[in-house]
Order: structure tokens, then C-alpha cells, then sequence
DNA sequence: AAAATTTGGTTTATAAAATAAACTACTTTA
DNA sequence: TAAAGTAGTTTATTTTATAAACCAAATTTT
């Protein structure tokens, strides 16, 4: 009986980003973070964090907050339930390409 | 004293990416592979994996030869010394962004 | 023995992604 | 009030990933 092929499980096109993973990696842990944290923590520029910031939340995996602090805009985020499962799958995913885990 | 950012390793562009991980995972635990073999255990398209092996290749990540099996074409295909160790760096890296690593 | 099909690929075209640069709108400081 | 800074968004460019089309040689079918 040979082998199917198909060892390897595919790797959810939306968090394998750098600066995606960076930003899940971070809502994971924070209950919840702005829009220029996000950006000190990952050193990305603000183009590509706001783009990336909203793929996130399009795919309902991060919620988004556009409001004020003082006269300020602030845009917060936060980690949903479906992102920390698709997160967890990803990782899961992840270990079927690393011989010997 | 802040914190300076940049907690994330960067990852290796030319391993992060769902193909080319396959193919140096597997390259990893074999010894050799053909272009037959790795399409097989990929479900890749013979154009991407033609794609993504010349990426590894020129990389300096893979070596590839191209011969004859017989009188069919054979293309083999083994990880270097220097692939070996830009995936343990890459996996390394990979860590950064899990929690709880 | 031609014609059709399969094998083992490569090349080219297209779609999607990542990223930076330019821009907007507002606020604070000089 | 002009200049500079803050917090972003939009747009344009470059890179990537992927599939589709192609090619040459080998094999099989008629």
C-alpha cells in the first residue's frame, strides 16, 4: 500500500504573513492593543500595518475599534474566539513541516 | 527602560513559504528525492515545484541533479549542510512568534 | 509504423500579496 | 500662524505564488 502523498497540512494563507503572525502573536497575550503599540512592537511601517490590521478583521479573526483617546484617533484591537482557534490550527499545521515534533 | 520592540525574529523568506517548506522538510529526513517523489508527497503542480526547487537552488539551500533514470529524465534533489542549518534558523525564529515556546 | 498518450519536466502568463511611498486630517508646538 | 508631529489610509510598485500552456522524449495503442 503506498504512501497518499499529503503528509503536510495546509498552512492558513492569512496568518502565514510575518507581520500578520507578529500581530496575532501579540493580541494573544494582551486582551487588547492600539494601533501604534502594534506598530512599536512589530517595527512595521504604518501602511503595512494598517492593510494587514484590516485582512485580520476581515477574516473576523481580530476586532477592530476605531475611536479617541483624548483628541487623538486610536484604533484598538483585540483577539476574537475564531482567531485563537485559527491560530492554534496554524500552529498545529506548522508542526507537520518540522521533523520531529 | 521601555521595551524595544522587535521581539519577532525575522522569518527567511525563502523557506516561508507552504512549497518550499515541504520540499526541505522532506529533503530533511531522505537523503535524495526526485522530481517525481516530491511532486508525489507535495500535491504540488510540476510547474510550481519546478518553480520553487530553482528558489532553493539558488539559494544554496538544495543541490539538484539533473539525469536519467533509465532513459527518462530524473531530476534529484538534497538538502546542503547550509539549508540544514538556514531551517533550524528559520524554525528557531518561528518560535518567537508562538506564545508559550 | 503512425498516431495518440504519458512522463518529466520548463516557460510564460496571471492573480494575489507584501510593502513602501504618498497622502489626509487633525493636533501640538514654536 | 507656520511648521512639525501624530495617527492613520489610500494608492502604486514590486515580489510571489500559482496555474496554464507548452515541449521533447518515451511509451502505448491501433
Amino acid at each position: 500500500m503506498p504512501e497518499n502523498g499529503k503528509q503536510f497540512k495546509p498552512l492558513d494563507p492569512l496568518l502565514h504573513s510575518e507581520l500578520r503572525l507578529a500581530v496575532m502573536s501579540i493580541l494573544l497575550e494582551v486582551d487588547s492593543a492600539d494601533f501604534v503599540y502594534l506598530k512599536a512592537e512589530t517595527g512595521a511601517t504604518s501602511g503595512n500595518l494598517s492593510v494587514q490590521i484590516d485582512k485580520l478583521q476581515h477574516a473576523g479573526y481580530i476586532e477592530v475599534t476605531k475611536g479617541f483617546k483624548g483628541k487623538m484617533p486610536q484604533t484598538v484591537c483585540s483577539i476574537t474566539d475564531c482567531g485563537r482557534d485559527a491560530f492554534a490550527a496554524y500552529v498545529d499545521a506548522l508542526r507537520s513541516y518540522i521533523p520531529g515534533r
